[in-house]
This record gives structure tokens, C-alpha cells and sequence, in this order.
DNA sequence: TGCGGCTATTG
DNA sequence: CACAATAGCCGCAG
């Protein structure tokens, strides 16, 4: 069968937009396609291109085993639409963070994860045990994947990629099922949906980066620690002039790592500087009590551009293209949220500037207000609070409500979703649980059962995994400590996980309408999105970013009274967007009566 | 060599 | 310095 010769076998068995079509590819061999009833290998030299007609003719949902399979199509510079990402929706379903075939398939089918096989042995023809058939046969008498098809012997040949695809098919029904099945949670299959197109949206920004210009970024490199060194003698001996700076006014005669915290504390008090740690929070009030204080600050400073955001980082990350590539993960961490290393979540806001757009594009910049307490109105179905959303400053008409000012209605709010007890904020709380009886009893009914080492899910659906605390060497009960931390974090699960898939509808929406325009997502933060666009398309994007938001919170929460918004702005560079989120915080928290 | 602690950065 | 994350270096255990 030709390339397009998948496409006429789809379009004569009646396959129709959005369905699901199972995808196995590789490269080097060809795809396959399966649907419910039929499937179909191809040998081809480009199997990407393959993928490309069918999505142009049909546009099916691709099922896919993980998002290695987008991608590869994100690198051969194909685009699909919809997905339904088998690791994704095991993650979902699960709480686990491993979604390895293996484990995929076994959960799918209702095998128990312990009795995964091991991994293949090295002569695939010396297996012996409760293994069966020759290897083409890719499930095991016990219902188990074969080791060496998980491990990749499904790549071997169209053949193979066939089967491989008919698995993915099944798995994908088993999945549906079970989502289907989440009780309390009817929208988990929706929240799988739009998950597997952040799986899509990752692997294009993994592939294609986020414009950067190198020569701005490496003069803010050069600004802390100063012209790139020609050789690593150079290097060093501009280590140990930054190190002289700070050591000139220690005691003399003490050798003193600068990167040892509990040796800078011992040369501090030598000095007669005596602090619990060196953060440099603490040390910024101590900065006129002695020179050394405010050297060893700049010290600090350049010292982290030096190892983590350095020359050697600008090499590692940013290409000949001017694009800055990290690798971006769709589900990290307990609670869902988007994660991204290379230093993308976490750059130094004093990197922005450099952040700036291609010729003819502007970055379309948008970010949600006050996002979490807003998910929590709507989560928790508690209407006070989602009155308090429809103001444009939820914090302002919390306080009023409270008979607070703004910034102790803030602590408040934060503290409650957090699981603060102690503190100034406590006779906010008291207010808030009085205002608010309804969000704060959500949030005490999730610590209490992550306290107790229940699992919960989010509003979406998404397993949270605590599981009964291990049992400890000596008997003795679990620390309170660790309780309590366990039952914080679930408190603040809920909300993050609820927030983080809001965010993500929010995002998969705008790919999907944005594309036309040329809009492409390069940053994604949390709550925030940094579109890169053409500079004709600004306007009309800003806009999309607007409804794309109305209408991902409409979908994830049918009929919510609660109102989200998005500040928007267009920007030559990251670092242009005003911070206008929120007004200032007029009277400090050391400063309330 | 692996891992907990400390520190810094982001939301 | 509550909740989450990535990332680097130090110091210590194995």
C-alpha cells in the first residue's frame, strides 16, 4: 500500500472526522493505522508526510502510545489537531508518573502492575517462565506485553508497527471505559482529551523552541559575570577574582568556601554576623552591618549565573536558530501542572529582555488573574466566593467581605489554600471560614483525606496518589509534621491541579484556533502563555486569547457562575508585558494592627 | 556514586 | 519563606 493509499483505505472504511485512529510509525519502517474494527501497515520512506494527508483529508483523534510519537511528527514539521495520548490518560487515571507501555497496557487491561514481566533478557530465544509464542506475538499468555516489544521490537517491521497499533486501540477503549467509569468526575474523558493535545503542544515547543536573541542574552551574562572566558584557566582565575571580593573582608587566615553555606555562616560569625542560615532574604537586612554582607550578596549573584544560567547554559540550550530549547513535559509533579527544564520556568526575570521576537512577529503575552482562588470558587461550588470572581480585583472584594484590607485578605486567601494555621492571618481565617463556608470546607475535606492517606482526584479528574504512609523501622506512629505536610499538600492539590487543567484548556484551545493565524504557543507558565505571532495577527490573537479563555472555562466547568480573566498584552519581548495583575499591596503585613 | 540539605529562581 | 517545580554544589554515607 502507498502513502496515499492509507488515506483512500480510511476515507472507503468511513472513517470520519474525530474518530479514533490508532498511529504506531517509525521512521526508518513505515505506520500503521488501526480502528476499532480494521488496521493497515504501510512500508514508507515518510511516514510523517503519511500522517500529514490523513490529518489534511480526515483529521482524526490519533491515538497514540506516548507522546514520543508527536514528537516525531513535531519534528518531520506535522501538525495534528486531536490526540488521545495512552501515557497521558494513564496518568490521569493512575497518579503515576511512570506510563511506560508495559504499565500502560497491564492497567488498561486490569493486570496487576507487580507482575510486570522484567525486562527482556538479552537472548530474546532463552526466555523461559510463563512466557509463550514466537516473538512476533506481542501479548503474553498472562495478558502482559512481551518485554522486547515494550522495550522496542515493535519498530521491526510494518508487520509489527501493525499490531502495535491494534494494541493501542484496545488500550485506548479500556482507557475510555475507565474514565468514563470515574464516578463524580463525568468530565475525565474530556480532561484526557484536552491533556493528550498539551502532550501535542509540548512536543512542539520541546521541537521548536522559544526565540531568543543571543546576543542580548549573553550581555546579561556578561553583565554579572563579565566576557565569556577564552579557556578554563581563564575561567578559574575569574572564580577566584570573584571569590577575592567577598574573602578580602574575612578574617585572615581562615580558608573559606564560598559555596559551603556552613562555612560563609562560620566566617560571618568570626565577624560577629550571627544568623540561623545565610538565605539571602536574612542577609539583605544585615546588608549595613558589615561590607562583607553586601559583597557575598553580589557574590551569590553572579555566582548562580556563573553555574546555572552561564555561558555554558546559553550553549547547551540555545541553537544556531536563535530558538532556546528545554524539554517540556505535559503532567509533571503530583498535582498536573506543565514543567519544563532547561531553566525555562525558572530564568531569572533579568533574562527577558532577551526573550524577543523574529522579524515580522510580536509576542502575544497573556496571563490569569488570581487564578486559584477563582478555580476554588468554581470547584467548590461555593457562591460567595464566586460573586467575589466577578470583580476584577478578587482580593479587594474578599476584603470587603471580610471587613479586612486588601493585603490581609490576600495572606488569607493564599493561607487558606496553602493550609497556613499559624501566623497574623489567623483571625482572617476565622473570617474566611465564616464568609466562605463552602470553599473552605472543600479544601479541609481534601487535607483531611490526604492526611489520612486517601487518594483524592481533582476537579478534572486526575489521581492524586498519598497512599497509607510506610510503615516506620521502630513502630513508632508517623510524625505529626509529616501529617500535617501531607495534608497541606493535598489541600493545595485541588486547587493547583484544578488550575493547572483550566490553564491547560485554555492553552489547547488557543493551538487549535490560533493556528490559521499563525500563532504559536513558545512559553507556557503556569498561568501564563507567550504567543509568537505575526505582527498583522496581533490584534486579532489578543482577542482569541480572551474567548479561548471563556470558552475553556465554560467547557471545564459547565455553567460556572465564576468569572476567570486574562491580562493581555503585545509585546517585541517578554520582558515589554507591564505587570499590571494586580494593584499594589498598600499596607505590609508587618505593618497590620 | 547516590542522596539529603541548602540555596536560588519561577508561578 | 505556607503550595508547586528545576537545578547546582556541598557534605556525608556506602
Amino acid at each position: 500500500m502507498s502513502d496515499t493509499g492509507v488515506l483512500d483505505a480510511l476515507l472507503e472504511s468511513g472513517v470520519a472526522r474525530g474518530e479514533l485512529v490508532a498511529l504506531a510509525l517509525d521512521p526508518g519502517v513505515g505506520l500503521a493505522l488501526a480502528t476499532a474494527t480494521r488496521s493497515w501497515a504501510v512500508a514508507s520512506a515518510d511516514p510523517c508526510g503519511a500522517v500529514a494527508l490523513v490529518e489534511r483529508g480526515i483529521g482524526p483523534r490519533w491515538v497514540l502510545w506516548s507522546n514520543d510519537t508527536a514528537e516525531t511528527l513535531a519534528r518531520a514539521g506535522v501538525r495534528v489537531a486531536r490526540a488521545f495520548d495512552l501515557a497521558c490518560a494513564h496518568r490521569i487515571l493512575e497518579g503515576t508518573w511512570a506510563a511506560d507501555p508495559a504499565r500502560v497496557w497491564a492497567a488498561a487491561n486490569g493486570l496487576d502492575a507487580g507482575t510486570l514481566p522484567s525486562v527482556a533478557p538479552p537472548d530474546l530465544f532463552s526466555s523461559v517462565g510463563d512466557d509463550d509464542g514466537d516473538g512476533d506475538e506481542p501479548v503474553r499468555r498472562d495478558g502482559h506485553l512481551r518485554p522486547e516489544w515494550a522495550a522496542g521490537a515493535w519498530r521491526a517491521s510494518p508487520e509489527r508497527l501493525r499490531r502495535w497499533s491494534v494494541l493501542a486501540q484496545h488500550a485506548a477503549a479500556e482507557q475510555i471505559a475507565a474514565l468514563g467509569a470515574i464516578s463524580g468526575r463525568p468530565a475525565a474523558l474530556a480532561t484526557a482529551r484536552a491533556e493528550s493535545a498539551v502532550e501535542l503542544l509540548c512536543a512542539e515547543m520541546t521541537v521548536d523552541g522559544l526565540p531568543m536573541d543571543r546576543v542580548v542574552a549573553e550581555g546579561i551574562v556578561a553583565g554579572f559575570v563579565g566576557p565569556r572566558p577564552r579557556d578554563e584557566a581563564a575561567a578559574a582565575e575569574e572564580r577566584a577574582r570573584r571569590d577575592a571580593a567577598v574573602l578580602r573582608h574575612a578574617t585572615p587566615g581562615f580558608d573559606v568556601d564560598l559555596r559551603s553555606s556552613t562555612q560563609v555562616r562560620a566566617m560571618l560569625r568570626r565577624l560577629g554576623i550571627d544568623v540561623v542560615d545565610t538565605r539571602a532574604a536574612r542577609l539583605r537586612e544585615l546588608e549595613d552591618t558589615h561590607p562583607v554582607v553586601r559583597e557575598l550578596l553580589a557574590w551569590r549573584r553572579a555566582e548562580r549565573v556563573a553555574t546555572t544560567y552561564g555561558y555554558a547554559w546559553l550553549d547547551e540550550h540555545l541553537g544556531a536558530d536563535e530558538r532556546f530549547r528545554g524539554s517540556w513535559s505535559g503532567s509533571d509533579g503530583a498535582a498536573g501542572r506543565m514543567t519544563a527544564s532547561g531553566g525555562l520556568h525558572n530564568m531569572p526575570a533579568e533574562f527577558r529582555p532577551a526573550v524577543v521576537a523574529e522579524p515580522g512577529h510580536v509576542f502575544v503575552r497573556a496571563d490569569l488573574g488570581q487564578v486559584e482562588p477563582r478555580v476554588l470558587a468554581a470547584v467548590s461550588h461555593d457562591a460567595a466566593l464566586a460573586r467575589a470572581t466577578l470583580q476584577g480585583d478578587l482580593y479587594a472584594a474578599v476584603a470587603s467581605e471580610l471587613g479586612v484590607d486588601r493585603a490581609t485578605a490576600k495572606v488569607a486567601v493564599l493561607g487558606a489554600m496553602y493550609g497556613q494555621t499559624t501566623g497574623h492571618g489567623a483571625d482572617a481565617l476565622r473570617r474566611m471560614r465564616r464568609a466562605y463556608p463552602v470553599a473552605m470546607d472543600y479544601l479541609d475535606r481534601a487535607e483531611h483525606a490526604a492526611a489520612a492517606g486517601r487518594d483524592l482526584r481533582t476537579y478534572g479528574g486526575r489521581l492524586v496518589r498519598f497512599g497509607p504512609p510506610p510503615p516506620r523501622d521502630d513502630g513508632t506512629p508517623e510524625p505529626r509534621a509529616s501529617v500535617a505536610a501531607r495534608g497541606r499538600y493535598g489541600r493545595n492539590a485541588v486547587v493547583q491541579g484544578a488550575a493547572a487543567e483550566l490553564f491547560k484548556r485554555w492553552a489547547v484551545t488557543l493551538r487549535a484556533r490560533g493556528a490559521d493565524l499563525g500563532a504559536q504557543i513558545v512559553l507556557c507558565l503556569h498561568d501564563e502563555l507567550l504567543v509568537h505571532t505575526p505582527l498583522e495577527q496581533a490584534a486579532p490573537v489578543a482577542s482569541l486569547l480572551d474567548s479561548c479563555l471563556q470558552d475553556a472555562a465554560e467547557r471545564w466547568a459547565p455553567g460556572t457562575p465564576t468569572r476567570f480573566v486574562a491580562d493581555v498584552s503585545v509585546v517585541a519581548r517578554w520582558s515589554d508585558a507591564k505587570d499590571a495583575s494586580a494593584p499594589p499591596d498598600r499596607s505590609p503585613a508587618s505593618g497590620a494592627p
